[in-house]
DNA sequence: TTTAATAATGGTATATTATTGCAATTACTA
DNA sequence: TAGTAATTGCAATAATATACCATTATTAAA
């Protein structure tokens, strides 16, 4: 569960609100602790009482994406919660095309340095997504 | 362009009919040399005289995806030629956010060594895609 | 405080991306 | 060339995402 303290903290770092929507939002998607779609989130929040619309829902993901927060899983459309708080590296996610389940390796990360092939620039703080299979699965099977 | 004969090649190493569709599909992508969605590709093509459904696209991207002759992009939904024979390292795309063109770097992906970081075992011949700026757009602005 | 300005959200429609089930057709094999 | 398997067509629909404008909430200034 992230550190609400956290969250207002980022908020002011940027000058922006801490509104109720964005809380419980990234509140529901730290709870679950793996990838949700927008629409899983849509049905997950507004069944516990709340009317978010999705156009919020989206809005709030892409908020939190720009804080760094939060990061999009390109391959299945689904938003984890980002647990690294380093800023200084690629963040790496390992996705088991087993288990579905996505582990941020901030260790693994730092090992990685992407070479400055054709003169190309790496965007900071870009999420890689690596697929393959977890150890607990490679274990199970 | 791609060479028509390595499709047929493909096709008959795994075992699988080299249909109209498939050919004309791979080969109007492969013209275009940069990424297509799946609709571009249906209005493009059915532009030029053909009825193709969208379905029918789908599937032929997913064929050739499947016998590594295409890449999909996941952070643009967009389908490109490969242009990589290599199969023992990542498929590195270098894609930039300013000019929306895509690079697959064979020489840079070669580089790449993923740790084995918690015991995760890497998909072979995978695309990882990343983001930033390449050297025209850098020089550019 | 009250007010004005700005920012965020709600509501709805619609765009975009992708899949499914089944019928029709095409391609392969014996 | 018939029989079978593979592929494609068709149409509906699911899943994901954005746009626009009205409304509400938040912030800053008076």
């Amino acid at each position: 569960m992230i550190n609400s303290d956290k969250l207002l903290e980022k908020c002011s770092e940027f000058g922006k609100s801490a509104t109720p929507q964005r809380l419980n939002i990234i509140q529901e998607l730290s709870s679950q602790g793996q990838g949700m779609s927008a629409y899983d989130l849509l049905k997950k929040l507004n069944s516990k009482g709340h009317a978010y619309n999705i156009s919020t829902i989206y809005r709030v993901l892409d908020f939190w994406i720009e804080l760094g927060l939060i990061h999009k899983i390109d391959s299945n459309n689904t938003y984890l919660i980002c647990n690294d708080n380093h800023h200084d590296h690629f963040h790496l996610l390992l996705h088991c095309d087993k288990c579905d389940q996505v582990e941020e390796s901030c260790t693994v990360s730092k090992q990685i340095h992407l070479p400055d092939g054709f003169g190309f620039l790496p965007k900071k703080n870009q999420v890689i997504e690596v697929v393959g299979t977890c150890a607990e699965c490679r274990a199970r099977i």
